[in-house]
DNA sequence: CGAATTTTCGGAAACGTTTCCGAAGAAAAC
DNA sequence: GTTTTCTTCGGAAACGTTTCCGAAAATTCG
C-alpha cells in the first residue's frame, strides 16, 4: 500500500540494500548518499514494514501481556507501567484478558506466539503450569508477573505476599484486636494463597485460638466483599477486625457496613490490600498494604528486554518487592465494652 | 525457530502449497492428504507464522487501540469491550496510552501503522485532526472512539454528550435547584465540550440568569473534583447542585465535601457522568449518567472489522449512543431555608 | 474407448525487509 | 607505478507464508 523501500531506492538511484543500510547501520554507506536517502525517506514518509523486517530479524519489538482483567484497577495500573516502560524501550504491547480462565490463557499464549511477539509478561492462574513448562522448554522469553510459580527457570517479579499478609494482620493484632477474620482472594491464584498464609502465621504467633480467627473464602472482587461481610453479620461473636485480600473486597465490605449501619472503624476495623486509587477516596479512608504496581510493570519489562538482548546468557532474575503498610482511617483500636 | 510449513511438507511428502491449502481452503485438496497433513500439524504443533502470512495477505488480524489512559476506569472498561469482541472475531489488540498528548498520539499511530495493524480504534485529542486527515487520505481503516471529529469520512462510535449533559442538568433543575455549577472536563476533548454545551442549553432553557450558574474549568480526574470543590466553598452564594463532567471528578468532590463537613446531598446535590464502578460504591451512592462503555468498545470493533472486510464499499457509519440517567443518592431536592 | 471435464497437486512468484558476499573504485602504502 | 587496503555499493539469498497458473491424474460423458 504505502511507500516501500524499493520506491526509495528507485528514487535515490541506489540499490535496495543501500537504503536498508542507510537506515540501520551507521557505517558502510557514503555520507552524501545517506543524506540523499534520508531526505527521500522524510519526503515520502517512508516507514519500514516491521512485519517484513521481523520476518528476517526474528524481532518484532512487541511483547505480549496477559492479565486476568484489565478493568481491575490493580492490573490496569500495572498495565500502564508495562506500556510506558515498553514504549520507552521501543516496544509495543499486545494485551489479553484471561478472566483467570486457563483455557483462555492457553489460547492467548498460542495466539501471541503465532504472532511472533518477542516475549511474554503474564499473570497466570496456577492451572497453567503445564503450559508454562512448554514455554520454558521452547526457550520462549517469559516473565511471570505478580504470581510466582515454583520453577526457578523463569524470571519473575512479584511481591512478597506472605509477609504482606503477615504485616497487615500484625497491624490489627498490635492495635489490640483478638477476634480476626480474613476475607481470602481467588484461590486459583498464588497471591491469595500467600496472603492467607501470612494471616495464619501472624495469628498463630500471637497465640490466637481457633475460635478467635476465621477465614472466609472469596475472591478479589467488590461483590465478594459485600457478600462476605453479609455472612459475617450473621455469626455470633462478631470479629472486631477484618483483613481483606484486596482493596476492592475491603471497599465492598465498607459499603456493606455502611448500609448495615455498622460503624467503621469503631465497631470493626478493616485493612485492605493493594492501595488502588479508590482506597483513599472511600470514607473512611482505607488502611491498606500498598503494592508498587507501576513499578511491578516497569521491572517486568526491564527483565524481559534484558533477556531479549542477552539471550539466556544470564540466569533468570526473580525480583520480589515488598509492600508498604499505609495506615489511614479504617483501622483503630478495638472498642472496649 | 519453531516448526515451519516446509517441515510439515517434507514430512507429509507433499509440496508447501498443498499444506497451505490444506490449512486454509476447504477444497482443492484430497481428503486423505488433508487428513495426513492435519495429523502432522497436530503432532508437530505447527502454527503458521502470522507475520509471514501477514506479509502476503496484508492482514495481521491485529488492531490498534489508542486511549488517553487505560488506568482510567472509563477507558479500561472500554478496553475490555474491545479486547473481548476482538478476540471473538479472531483479532488481537495492541494498546497505547496517549496521556492526551498529541505528540504521543502521533508517535503511536506511526508505530502502529509500521507494525501493520489492520486498523485503528482511537480516542484522540482535538489537536490530532491533522493526523487524522493523513490517516483518512491513506485509506487506513479507523474508527473514532468516544470523541467525535467533524469529518464524516471516518466511522465513529460515541455517545451523545450534549443531550447527556442536558439531561443531567435538567434532572437537577427539575428537582428544583436554581443555583448550579458545572465542573468541566478536559477542554482538549470533544466530550467535555459537548457536556458543557448541554449544561448551558438546559440552564438557558430554564431561564437561569448569569449569576445563577457558573462553570468551573477542570479535567476528568479525582484531583480536579477535589480542587474545584474547594474553590466552590470559597464563593458566596454557594450553589445547591453540581454537575460534574466525570464520576471521578464527582467522587473527588464528594470526598472533599465529606472532609469539609458539607452534607451530600442535603446541602449540595451532585450528579456525575459515566457510571464507573466506584459510583455505586461511594456513599452516598452517586447519581450519574451511565455510559454504555462495554458496548462502545464492542461496537467500535464491529464497525472496524466490517470496514476491514467490506473495504470502503459502504459509507462509514457513525453510531451515537445515548446515556442513561441513573438516580441514586447524591441528588435530592434543594433544602428550603 | 477416446475426449472432455474435473479434481488434486506442484512450481514459482510475490510480500518487504535484512544481510552476506563480492566487486568496483578510491585511497594508501611501498 | 604497482600492489594492497579501505570504502562504498549492488546482487542475491533468505525469512515463512499465500496464491496464481498450469500440469498430471482421475473422473465423467458421449
Amino acid at each position: 500500500m504505502g511507500v516501500t523501500i524499493k520506491d526509495i531506492a528507485k528514487l535515490a538511484g541506489v540499490s535496495v540494500s543501500t537504503v536498508s543500510r542507510a537506515m540501520n547501520d551507521t557505517f558502510d554507506v557514503g555520507a552524501d548518499t545517506r543524506k540523499r536517502i534520508m531526505q527521500l525517506v522524510e519526503e515520502q514518509g517512508y516507514r519500514p514494514n516491521n512485519m517484513a523486517r521481523g520476518l528476517v530479524t526474528q524481532k518484532l519489538y512487541t511483547i505480549g501481556l496477559i492479565v486476568p482483567d484489565i478493568s481491575n484497577p490493580f492490573f490496569s495500573e500495572i498495565a500502564v507501567g508495562v506500556e510506558k516502560r515498553a514504549r520507552a524501550l521501543g516496544y509495543s504491547v499486545i494485551f489479553c484478558n484471561s478472566d483467570n480462565d486457563p483455557e483462555i490463557e492457553r489460547e492467548s499464549i498460542a495466539m501471541l506466539r503465532g504472532k511472533m511477539v518477542d516475549g511474554l509478561i503474564a499473570s497466570l492462574s496456577r492451572e497453567s503450569f503445564a503450559e508454562l513448562a512448554n514455554i520454558e522448554a521452547a526457550g520462549f522469553p517469559l516473565v511471570q508477573l505478580d504470581r510466582s510459580i515454583e520453577s526457578t527457570k523463569t524470571a519473575s517479579v512479584l511481591v512478597d505476599n506472605q509477609t504482606s499478609g503477615y504485616i497487615a494482620t500484625k497491624h490489627l493484632l498490635e492495635l489490640g484486636h483478638r477476634r480476626l477474620i480474613h476475607f481470602s482472594g481467588n484461590h486459583a491464584t498464588q497471591s491469595a494463597h500467600d496472603r492467607k498464609k501470612g494471616f495464619e502465621k501472624a495469628v498463630r504467633e500471637y497465640g490466637l485460638s481457633d475460635n478467635e480467627f476465621a477465614i472466609f473464602e472469596g475472591n478479589f472482587t467488590v461483590e465478594s466483599g459485600i457478600r462476605l461481610f453479609g455472612q459475617l453479620l450473621k455469626i455470633d461473636n462478631r470479629p472486631t477486625a477484618i483483613f481483606a485480600a484486596s482493596d476492592l473486597q475491603a471497599v465492598g465490605a465498607i459499603a456493606a457496613a455502611f448500609d448495615a449501619g455498622v460503624a467503621i472503624p469503631e465497631e470493626i476495623s478493616i485493612i485492605g490490600h493493594d492501595d488502588v486509587p479508590i482506597a483513599s477516596l472511600v470514607r473512611p479512608r482505607l488502611t491498606t498494604m500498598a503494592q508498587p504496581k507501576y513499578k511491578l510493570g516497569e521491572i517486568a519489562v526491564n527483565l524481559l528486554v534484558r533477556r531479549l538482548i542477552d539471550g539466556s546468557a544470564q540466569p533468570p532474575e526473580n525480583h520480589v518487592l515488598q509492600t508498604e503498610l499505609v495506615v489511614r482511617q479504617s483501622t483503630t483500636v478495638p472498642r472496649t465494652y
